[in-house]
DNA sequence: TATTAGAGACTGAACGGTCTATATTAATTT
DNA sequence: AAATTAATATAGACCGTTCAGTCTCTAATA
Protein backbone atom coordinates (compact mmCIF):
# COMPACT_ATOMS: atom_id res chain seq x y z
CA UNK A 1 0.00 0.00 0.00
CA UNK A 2 2.22 2.61 -1.20
CA UNK A 3 2.12 5.93 -0.12
CA UNK A 4 0.66 8.20 -2.64
CA UNK A 5 -2.70 5.43 -3.35
CA UNK A 6 -2.60 3.97 -6.71
CA UNK A 7 -5.95 3.41 -6.12
CA UNK A 8 -6.57 6.91 -5.39
CA UNK A 9 -4.77 8.29 -8.40
CA UNK A 10 -6.17 6.25 -10.56
CA UNK A 11 -9.68 7.35 -9.40
CA UNK A 12 -7.99 11.24 -10.25
CA UNK A 13 -6.94 10.03 -13.99
CA UNK A 14 -10.69 8.22 -14.69
CA UNK A 15 -12.42 11.90 -13.43
CA UNK A 16 -9.84 13.74 -15.81
CA UNK A 17 -10.01 11.32 -18.66
CA UNK A 18 -13.76 10.65 -18.57
CA UNK A 19 -14.30 14.08 -18.14
CA UNK A 20 -12.32 15.08 -21.12
CA UNK A 21 -13.28 12.12 -23.72
CA UNK A 22 -16.40 10.83 -22.20
CA UNK A 23 -17.28 7.62 -20.23
CA UNK A 24 -17.66 5.38 -23.53
CA UNK A 25 -14.91 6.93 -25.88
CA UNK A 26 -12.45 6.43 -22.76
CA UNK A 27 -10.97 3.30 -22.93
CA UNK A 28 -9.66 1.06 -19.89
CA UNK A 29 -6.36 1.32 -21.29
CA UNK A 30 -5.78 4.59 -21.44
CA UNK A 31 -6.86 5.45 -18.15
CA UNK A 32 -4.03 2.90 -17.24
CA UNK A 33 -1.43 3.85 -19.20
CA UNK A 34 -2.25 7.66 -18.25
CA UNK A 35 -2.08 7.02 -14.53
CA UNK A 36 1.09 4.46 -14.68
CA UNK A 37 -0.85 1.97 -13.03
CA UNK A 38 -1.37 -2.14 -13.92
CA UNK A 39 -4.29 -3.85 -15.26
CA UNK A 40 -4.57 -5.91 -11.75
CA UNK A 41 -4.38 -3.14 -10.25
CA UNK A 42 -7.43 -1.76 -11.59
CA UNK A 43 -9.29 -4.44 -11.47
CA UNK A 44 -8.20 -5.56 -7.16
CA UNK A 45 -9.88 -2.00 -6.37
CA UNK A 46 -12.83 -2.16 -8.72
CA UNK A 47 -15.12 -4.72 -10.14
CA UNK A 48 -15.75 -3.30 -13.50
CA UNK A 49 -15.43 -0.33 -15.68
CA UNK A 50 -19.02 0.88 -14.51
CA UNK A 51 -17.87 1.02 -10.70
CA UNK A 52 -14.38 2.91 -11.89
CA UNK A 53 -16.77 5.06 -13.24
CA UNK A 54 -19.06 5.64 -10.24
CA UNK A 55 -16.11 5.86 -7.59
CA UNK A 56 -14.57 8.88 -10.50
CA UNK A 57 -18.23 10.35 -9.98
CA UNK A 58 -18.29 10.04 -6.04
CA UNK A 59 -14.77 11.59 -6.22
CA UNK A 60 -15.99 14.42 -8.63
CA UNK A 61 -19.28 15.39 -6.89
CA UNK A 62 -17.22 15.48 -3.44
CA UNK A 63 -14.54 17.58 -5.47
CA UNK A 64 -16.75 19.57 -6.94
CA UNK A 65 -18.76 20.27 -4.09
CA UNK A 66 -16.28 21.34 -2.10
CA UNK A 67 -14.50 23.81 -4.57
CA UNK A 68 -18.53 25.37 -5.06
CA UNK A 69 -19.13 26.25 -1.53
CA UNK A 70 -15.80 27.38 -1.04
CA UNK A 71 -15.99 29.60 -3.69
CA UNK A 72 -19.00 30.77 -3.00
CA UNK A 73 -18.29 31.56 1.01
CA UNK A 74 -14.75 33.10 -0.08
CA UNK A 75 -17.11 35.71 -1.32
CA UNK A 76 -17.41 36.75 2.24
CA UNK A 77 -21.32 37.75 1.84
CA UNK A 78 -24.94 37.66 3.22
CA UNK A 79 -26.87 34.43 1.97
CA UNK A 80 -28.51 36.77 -0.92
CA UNK A 81 -25.09 37.96 -1.61
CA UNK A 82 -23.96 34.23 -2.02
CA UNK A 83 -26.42 33.45 -4.01
CA UNK A 84 -25.53 35.34 -6.61
CA UNK A 85 -21.57 34.97 -5.88
CA UNK A 86 -22.35 30.96 -7.25
CA UNK A 87 -22.97 32.65 -10.97
CA UNK A 88 -19.09 34.40 -10.37
CA UNK A 89 -18.04 30.94 -9.54
CA UNK A 90 -19.37 29.18 -12.47
CA UNK A 91 -17.91 31.79 -14.70
CA UNK A 92 -14.99 30.90 -13.23
CA UNK A 93 -15.71 27.44 -13.81
CA UNK A 94 -16.22 28.21 -17.13
CA UNK A 95 -12.73 30.20 -17.48
CA UNK A 96 -10.95 27.12 -16.72
CA UNK A 97 -10.10 28.71 -13.43
CA UNK A 98 -11.29 26.22 -10.54
CA UNK A 99 -9.41 22.62 -11.35
CA UNK A 100 -5.75 23.37 -12.30
CA UNK A 101 -4.99 22.98 -15.48
CA UNK A 102 -8.56 21.12 -16.75
CA UNK A 103 -10.18 23.16 -19.10
CA UNK A 104 -14.01 23.29 -18.89
CA UNK A 105 -16.05 20.48 -20.23
CA UNK A 106 -19.20 20.93 -19.08
CA UNK A 107 -20.73 19.38 -16.21
CA UNK A 108 -19.48 15.56 -15.23
CA UNK A 109 -23.23 15.05 -14.14
CA UNK A 110 -25.03 16.27 -16.74
CA UNK A 111 -22.67 14.67 -19.17
CA UNK A 112 -22.81 11.59 -17.22
CA UNK A 113 -26.70 11.20 -17.69
CA UNK A 114 -26.14 11.77 -21.56
CA UNK A 115 -24.60 8.61 -22.01
CA UNK A 116 -26.31 6.49 -19.39
CA UNK A 117 -30.44 8.02 -20.04
CA UNK A 118 -31.81 4.79 -18.25
CA UNK A 119 -32.99 6.56 -14.74
CA UNK A 120 -32.60 3.48 -12.52
CA UNK A 121 -28.77 3.20 -13.98
CA UNK A 122 -26.85 3.75 -10.93
CA UNK A 123 -24.38 6.27 -13.28
CA UNK A 124 -27.48 8.26 -14.14
CA UNK A 125 -29.26 7.91 -9.92
CA UNK A 126 -25.66 9.15 -9.03
CA UNK A 127 -25.72 12.44 -10.94
CA UNK A 128 -29.46 12.93 -9.39
CA UNK A 129 -27.84 12.62 -6.17
CA UNK A 130 -25.48 15.24 -7.12
CA UNK A 131 -28.07 17.67 -8.03
CA UNK A 132 -29.96 17.14 -5.41
CA UNK A 133 -27.15 17.62 -2.58
CA UNK A 134 -26.28 20.99 -4.59
CA UNK A 135 -30.00 21.86 -4.50
CA UNK A 136 -29.78 21.14 -0.43
CA UNK A 137 -27.15 23.41 -0.30
CA UNK A 138 -29.14 26.45 -2.33
CA UNK A 139 -31.81 25.63 -0.30
CA UNK A 140 -29.93 26.30 3.03
CA UNK A 141 -28.70 29.67 1.41
CA UNK A 142 -32.18 30.80 0.21
CA UNK A 143 -33.69 30.25 3.48
CA UNK A 144 -31.00 31.93 5.29
CA UNK A 145 -31.41 35.02 2.71
CA UNK A 146 -34.81 34.76 4.02
CA UNK A 147 -36.52 33.85 1.29
CA UNK A 148 -40.62 33.17 1.51
CA UNK A 149 -40.33 30.14 -0.36
CA UNK A 150 -36.76 29.07 0.18
CA UNK A 151 -37.61 25.70 -1.65
CA UNK A 152 -38.80 27.48 -5.01
CA UNK A 153 -35.96 30.18 -5.06
CA UNK A 154 -33.47 27.46 -4.74
CA UNK A 155 -35.16 25.07 -7.68
CA UNK A 156 -34.91 28.45 -9.55
CA UNK A 157 -31.65 29.01 -8.97
CA UNK A 158 -30.51 25.56 -9.06
CA UNK A 159 -32.22 25.86 -12.89
CA UNK A 160 -30.53 28.79 -13.87
CA UNK A 161 -27.09 27.31 -13.04
CA UNK A 162 -27.78 24.21 -15.07
CA UNK A 163 -28.89 26.81 -18.27
CA UNK A 164 -25.79 28.97 -17.81
CA UNK A 165 -23.77 25.39 -17.50
CA UNK A 166 -24.97 23.93 -21.19
CA UNK A 167 -24.93 27.40 -22.39
CA UNK A 168 -20.91 27.88 -21.86
CA UNK A 169 -20.76 24.33 -22.59
CA UNK A 170 -22.74 24.30 -26.27
CA UNK A 171 -22.05 27.68 -27.08
CA UNK A 172 -18.54 28.63 -25.64
CA UNK A 173 -20.22 31.03 -23.59
CA UNK A 174 -17.87 31.90 -21.12
CA UNK A 175 -19.64 34.47 -19.39
CA UNK A 176 -22.86 32.68 -19.27
CA UNK A 177 -22.84 33.07 -15.42
CA UNK A 178 -22.78 36.67 -15.65
CA UNK A 179 -26.10 36.57 -17.92
CA UNK A 180 -27.86 34.28 -15.47
CA UNK A 181 -26.94 36.07 -12.44
CA UNK A 182 -28.80 39.16 -13.74
CA UNK A 183 -31.78 36.81 -14.16
CA UNK A 184 -31.13 35.51 -10.69
CA UNK A 185 -30.95 38.99 -9.60
CA UNK A 186 -34.92 39.58 -10.65
CA UNK A 187 -36.09 36.12 -9.30
CA UNK A 188 -35.11 37.09 -6.14
CA UNK A 189 -36.44 40.32 -6.23
CA UNK A 190 -39.59 38.80 -7.30
CA UNK A 191 -38.81 36.38 -3.83
CA UNK A 192 -38.67 39.16 -1.67
CA UNK A 193 -34.70 39.48 -1.91
CA UNK A 194 -32.85 42.89 -3.06
CA UNK A 195 -29.49 42.78 -3.55
CA UNK A 196 -27.94 46.51 -4.17
CA UNK A 197 -25.12 46.05 -6.53
CA UNK A 198 -22.29 47.11 -4.11
CA UNK A 199 -24.06 46.67 -1.06
CA UNK A 200 -23.62 46.37 2.68
CA UNK A 201 -27.52 46.17 2.52
CA UNK A 202 -29.86 43.48 3.83
CA UNK A 203 -28.09 43.09 7.43
CA UNK A 204 -31.59 42.84 8.03
CA UNK A 205 -31.65 39.13 6.24
CA UNK A 206 -29.98 37.15 8.78
CA UNK B 1 -33.06 3.06 -55.42
CA UNK B 2 -36.17 1.61 -53.12
CA UNK B 3 -38.89 4.08 -52.58
CA UNK B 4 -38.98 4.09 -48.54
CA UNK B 5 -35.00 5.30 -48.87
CA UNK B 6 -32.68 3.21 -46.99
CA UNK B 7 -30.67 5.82 -46.55
CA UNK B 8 -33.71 7.69 -44.90
CA UNK B 9 -34.39 4.43 -42.87
CA UNK B 10 -30.99 4.87 -41.55
CA UNK B 11 -30.62 7.86 -40.34
CA UNK B 12 -33.51 7.77 -38.92
CA UNK B 13 -32.77 4.73 -37.03
CA UNK B 14 -29.51 6.52 -36.21
CA UNK B 15 -31.48 9.17 -34.85
CA UNK B 16 -33.10 6.74 -32.66
CA UNK B 17 -30.47 4.82 -31.08
CA UNK B 18 -27.83 7.68 -30.79
CA UNK B 19 -30.64 9.49 -28.91
CA UNK B 20 -31.28 6.37 -26.10
CA UNK B 21 -27.61 5.18 -25.90
CA UNK B 22 -25.38 7.40 -27.17
CA UNK B 23 -22.88 8.10 -29.87
CA UNK B 24 -19.90 6.08 -28.73
CA UNK B 25 -21.89 3.49 -27.55
CA UNK B 26 -24.26 2.53 -30.56
CA UNK B 27 -22.31 0.32 -32.87
CA UNK B 28 -22.75 0.59 -36.92
CA UNK B 29 -23.84 -2.89 -36.21
CA UNK B 30 -26.81 -2.02 -34.19
CA UNK B 31 -28.12 0.16 -36.18
CA UNK B 32 -27.48 -1.41 -39.34
CA UNK B 33 -29.54 -4.63 -37.58
CA UNK B 34 -32.01 -2.44 -36.72
CA UNK B 35 -32.78 -0.80 -39.48
CA UNK B 36 -32.32 -4.14 -41.42
CA UNK B 37 -29.67 -2.72 -44.16
CA UNK B 38 -26.25 -4.19 -45.01
CA UNK B 39 -22.95 -2.71 -44.10
CA UNK B 40 -22.12 -1.76 -47.37
CA UNK B 41 -25.51 0.54 -47.91
CA UNK B 42 -24.39 2.37 -45.32
CA UNK B 43 -20.88 3.01 -46.54
CA UNK B 44 -22.12 3.88 -49.87
CA UNK B 45 -24.07 6.94 -47.83
CA UNK B 46 -21.45 8.16 -45.82
CA UNK B 47 -17.77 7.92 -45.52
CA UNK B 48 -17.56 7.37 -41.95
CA UNK B 49 -19.80 6.64 -38.53
CA UNK B 50 -18.77 10.35 -38.12
CA UNK B 51 -20.58 11.35 -41.15
CA UNK B 52 -23.47 9.40 -40.17
CA UNK B 53 -23.58 11.11 -36.46
CA UNK B 54 -24.03 14.37 -38.61
CA UNK B 55 -26.16 13.38 -40.87
CA UNK B 56 -28.20 12.24 -37.85
CA UNK B 57 -27.62 15.35 -35.91
CA UNK B 58 -29.07 17.42 -39.03
CA UNK B 59 -31.80 14.95 -39.13
CA UNK B 60 -32.82 16.05 -35.52
CA UNK B 61 -31.90 19.47 -36.09
CA UNK B 62 -34.95 19.66 -38.18
CA UNK B 63 -37.23 17.33 -36.83
CA UNK B 64 -36.94 19.11 -33.85
CA UNK B 65 -37.29 22.44 -34.87
CA UNK B 66 -39.99 21.41 -36.67
CA UNK B 67 -41.36 20.10 -34.22
CA UNK B 68 -40.74 22.97 -31.61
CA UNK B 69 -41.89 26.28 -33.65
CA UNK B 70 -45.62 24.24 -34.80
CA UNK B 71 -46.13 23.29 -31.20
CA UNK B 72 -45.86 26.48 -30.11
CA UNK B 73 -47.47 28.54 -32.75
CA UNK B 74 -50.47 26.04 -32.77
CA UNK B 75 -50.95 27.24 -29.09
CA UNK B 76 -51.98 30.88 -31.07
CA UNK B 77 -51.84 33.53 -28.70
CA UNK B 78 -49.53 36.69 -28.90
CA UNK B 79 -46.07 36.75 -29.59
CA UNK B 80 -45.38 36.94 -25.64
CA UNK B 81 -47.83 34.13 -24.41
CA UNK B 82 -45.52 32.16 -27.15
CA UNK B 83 -42.95 32.45 -25.32
CA UNK B 84 -44.46 31.47 -22.59
CA UNK B 85 -46.16 28.64 -24.24
CA UNK B 86 -42.72 27.03 -25.41
CA UNK B 87 -42.21 26.36 -21.41
CA UNK B 88 -45.36 24.16 -22.36
CA UNK B 89 -43.99 22.00 -25.20
CA UNK B 90 -40.95 21.43 -23.67
CA UNK B 91 -43.07 19.99 -20.57
CA UNK B 92 -44.80 18.05 -23.60
CA UNK B 93 -41.78 16.38 -24.76
CA UNK B 94 -40.54 15.35 -21.08
CA UNK B 95 -43.50 13.38 -20.97
CA UNK B 96 -42.72 11.59 -24.20
CA UNK B 97 -45.69 13.03 -26.01
CA UNK B 98 -43.77 14.79 -28.33
CA UNK B 99 -41.74 12.27 -30.67
CA UNK B 100 -44.04 9.52 -31.49
CA UNK B 101 -43.08 6.75 -28.93
CA UNK B 102 -39.86 7.96 -28.03
CA UNK B 103 -38.93 8.69 -24.60
CA UNK B 104 -37.25 12.22 -23.39
CA UNK B 105 -33.40 11.41 -23.43
CA UNK B 106 -32.82 15.12 -23.50
CA UNK B 107 -31.37 17.64 -25.85
CA UNK B 108 -29.63 15.30 -28.60
CA UNK B 109 -27.27 18.43 -28.73
CA UNK B 110 -26.46 19.20 -25.31
CA UNK B 111 -25.93 15.23 -25.03
CA UNK B 112 -23.77 15.36 -28.89
CA UNK B 113 -21.29 18.17 -27.01
CA UNK B 114 -20.83 15.98 -23.81
CA UNK B 115 -19.50 12.98 -25.96
CA UNK B 116 -17.58 15.54 -28.50
CA UNK B 117 -16.35 18.37 -26.17
CA UNK B 118 -13.57 19.72 -28.31
CA UNK B 119 -15.42 22.94 -29.71
CA UNK B 120 -14.02 23.01 -32.71
CA UNK B 121 -15.38 19.32 -33.74
CA UNK B 122 -17.84 19.14 -36.17
CA UNK B 123 -20.85 17.27 -34.13
CA UNK B 124 -19.78 20.13 -31.40
CA UNK B 125 -20.08 22.78 -33.98
CA UNK B 126 -23.85 21.59 -35.06
CA UNK B 127 -24.84 21.26 -31.96
CA UNK B 128 -23.79 24.76 -31.31
CA UNK B 129 -25.53 25.81 -34.49
CA UNK B 130 -28.90 24.35 -33.58
CA UNK B 131 -28.76 26.85 -30.52
CA UNK B 132 -28.17 29.14 -32.35
CA UNK B 133 -30.88 28.54 -35.00
CA UNK B 134 -33.07 28.10 -31.82
CA UNK B 135 -32.33 31.67 -29.91
CA UNK B 136 -32.64 33.27 -33.64
CA UNK B 137 -36.22 32.28 -33.54
CA UNK B 138 -36.73 33.35 -29.93
CA UNK B 139 -35.30 36.61 -30.69
CA UNK B 140 -38.00 37.05 -33.15
CA UNK B 141 -40.24 36.13 -30.94
CA UNK B 142 -38.95 38.51 -28.00
CA UNK B 143 -38.97 41.49 -30.90
CA UNK B 144 -42.58 40.87 -32.12
CA UNK B 145 -43.49 40.35 -28.17
CA UNK B 146 -42.20 44.25 -28.06
CA UNK B 147 -38.80 43.71 -25.80
CA UNK B 148 -36.89 46.66 -25.00
CA UNK B 149 -33.97 44.25 -25.33
CA UNK B 150 -35.08 41.60 -27.68
CA UNK B 151 -31.89 39.76 -27.50
CA UNK B 152 -31.41 39.68 -23.89
CA UNK B 153 -34.95 38.59 -23.28
CA UNK B 154 -34.14 35.56 -26.23
CA UNK B 155 -30.95 34.78 -24.53
CA UNK B 156 -32.96 34.21 -21.30
CA UNK B 157 -35.41 32.40 -22.67
CA UNK B 158 -33.16 30.14 -24.18
CA UNK B 159 -30.94 29.44 -21.07
CA UNK B 160 -34.39 28.85 -18.91
CA UNK B 161 -34.91 26.19 -22.08
CA UNK B 162 -31.44 24.38 -21.06
CA UNK B 163 -31.68 24.42 -17.51
CA UNK B 164 -35.54 22.71 -17.49
CA UNK B 165 -33.89 20.37 -20.41
CA UNK B 166 -31.28 19.50 -17.69
CA UNK B 167 -33.23 19.54 -15.38
CA UNK B 168 -35.89 16.87 -16.72
CA UNK B 169 -33.30 15.05 -17.74
CA UNK B 170 -31.01 14.73 -14.72
CA UNK B 171 -33.87 14.70 -12.02
CA UNK B 172 -36.04 13.01 -13.79
CA UNK B 173 -38.58 16.12 -13.22
CA UNK B 174 -41.55 15.93 -15.95
CA UNK B 175 -42.50 19.46 -14.98
CA UNK B 176 -39.36 21.22 -14.98
CA UNK B 177 -40.88 23.66 -18.14
CA UNK B 178 -43.66 24.71 -15.62
CA UNK B 179 -40.72 26.22 -13.14
CA UNK B 180 -39.24 27.74 -15.87
CA UNK B 181 -42.38 29.26 -17.01
CA UNK B 182 -43.05 31.07 -14.08
CA UNK B 183 -39.27 32.35 -14.12
CA UNK B 184 -39.51 33.51 -17.85
CA UNK B 185 -42.86 35.25 -16.65
CA UNK B 186 -40.76 37.54 -13.94
CA UNK B 187 -38.13 37.51 -16.73
CA UNK B 188 -40.62 39.03 -19.35
CA UNK B 189 -41.99 41.52 -16.96
CA UNK B 190 -38.57 42.93 -16.18
CA UNK B 191 -38.63 43.43 -20.08
CA UNK B 192 -41.53 45.08 -19.93
CA UNK B 193 -43.70 42.39 -21.24
CA UNK B 194 -46.37 41.41 -18.63
CA UNK B 195 -48.94 38.13 -19.75
CA UNK B 196 -51.96 37.64 -17.62
CA UNK B 197 -52.46 34.52 -16.82
CA UNK B 198 -55.65 34.22 -19.04
CA UNK B 199 -55.07 36.60 -21.17
CA UNK B 200 -56.53 38.37 -24.51
CA UNK B 201 -54.37 41.66 -23.34
CA UNK B 202 -51.05 42.64 -24.82
CA UNK B 203 -52.89 42.98 -28.60
CA UNK B 204 -50.81 46.13 -28.65
CA UNK B 205 -47.88 44.19 -28.51
CA UNK B 206 -48.64 43.25 -32.51
C1' DT C 1 -25.48 -6.53 -71.33
C1' DA C 2 -23.98 -2.91 -68.36
C1' DT C 3 -24.59 -0.94 -63.98
C1' DT C 4 -25.65 -0.71 -59.46
C1' DA C 5 -27.11 -2.22 -54.89
C1' DG C 6 -26.94 -5.65 -51.22
C1' DA C 7 -25.48 -9.63 -48.22
C1' DG C 8 -22.00 -11.47 -45.53
C1' DA C 9 -17.27 -12.89 -44.84
C1' DC C 10 -13.20 -10.65 -43.49
C1' DT C 11 -9.44 -7.25 -41.32
C1' DG C 12 -6.68 -5.28 -37.78
C1' DA C 13 -7.21 -2.78 -33.84
C1' DA C 14 -9.25 -1.90 -29.44
C1' DC C 15 -12.54 -3.28 -26.10
C1' DG C 16 -13.38 -5.04 -21.06
C1' DG C 17 -11.80 -8.54 -18.27
C1' DT C 18 -8.75 -12.73 -16.57
C1' DC C 19 -4.61 -15.30 -15.39
C1' DT C 20 -0.05 -16.06 -13.89
C1' DA C 21 4.35 -15.03 -12.50
C1' DT C 22 7.00 -11.68 -9.91
C1' DA C 23 8.05 -8.09 -6.72
C1' DT C 24 7.21 -5.96 -2.38
C1' DT C 25 5.73 -5.66 2.03
C1' DA C 26 4.44 -7.37 6.73
C1' DA C 27 4.50 -10.83 10.27
C1' DT C 28 6.56 -14.63 12.58
C1' DT C 29 10.26 -17.27 14.28
C1' DT C 30 14.63 -17.91 15.69
C1' DA D 1 18.02 -8.04 15.36
C1' DA D 2 18.10 -11.37 11.30
C1' DA D 3 16.07 -14.70 8.67
C1' DT D 4 12.18 -16.81 6.93
C1' DT D 5 7.54 -17.24 5.90
C1' DA D 6 3.11 -15.51 4.58
C1' DA D 7 0.30 -12.28 2.31
C1' DT D 8 -0.60 -8.90 -1.02
C1' DA D 9 0.08 -5.68 -4.84
C1' DT D 10 1.76 -5.32 -9.32
C1' DA D 11 3.12 -6.03 -14.20
C1' DG D 12 2.27 -7.77 -18.57
C1' DA D 13 0.87 -11.55 -21.45
C1' DC D 14 -3.41 -13.32 -22.79
C1' DC D 15 -8.73 -14.19 -23.64
C1' DG D 16 -12.92 -13.83 -26.47
C1' DT D 17 -15.71 -10.12 -28.27
C1' DT D 18 -16.80 -6.13 -30.61
C1' DC D 19 -15.31 -2.10 -32.96
C1' DA D 20 -15.24 0.70 -37.53
C1' DG D 21 -14.32 -0.16 -42.02
C1' DT D 22 -13.13 -3.13 -46.57
C1' DC D 23 -13.70 -6.63 -50.02
C1' DT D 24 -15.92 -9.82 -52.90
C1' DC D 25 -19.46 -12.15 -54.77
C1' DT D 26 -24.33 -12.36 -55.97
C1' DA D 27 -28.80 -10.45 -57.27
C1' DA D 28 -31.52 -7.20 -59.22
C1' DT D 29 -32.46 -3.46 -62.31
C1' DA D 30 -32.10 -0.61 -66.55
Amino acid sequence: MPRPSKKEHLVETAVKLFGRDGFHATGIDKILQEAGVARMTLYKHFRSKDELILAALRRRDEQFRIWFKSAIEKSGGTPAERLLASFDALDEWFAGRAFAGVPFTGCAFINATAEFSEANHPVHQLAAEHKRLILEYLRLLASSAGARDSDGLAWAISLLHEGAIVTAQVSSDIHAGQGAKKIARTVMAEHGIEVTTKSLANEDAY
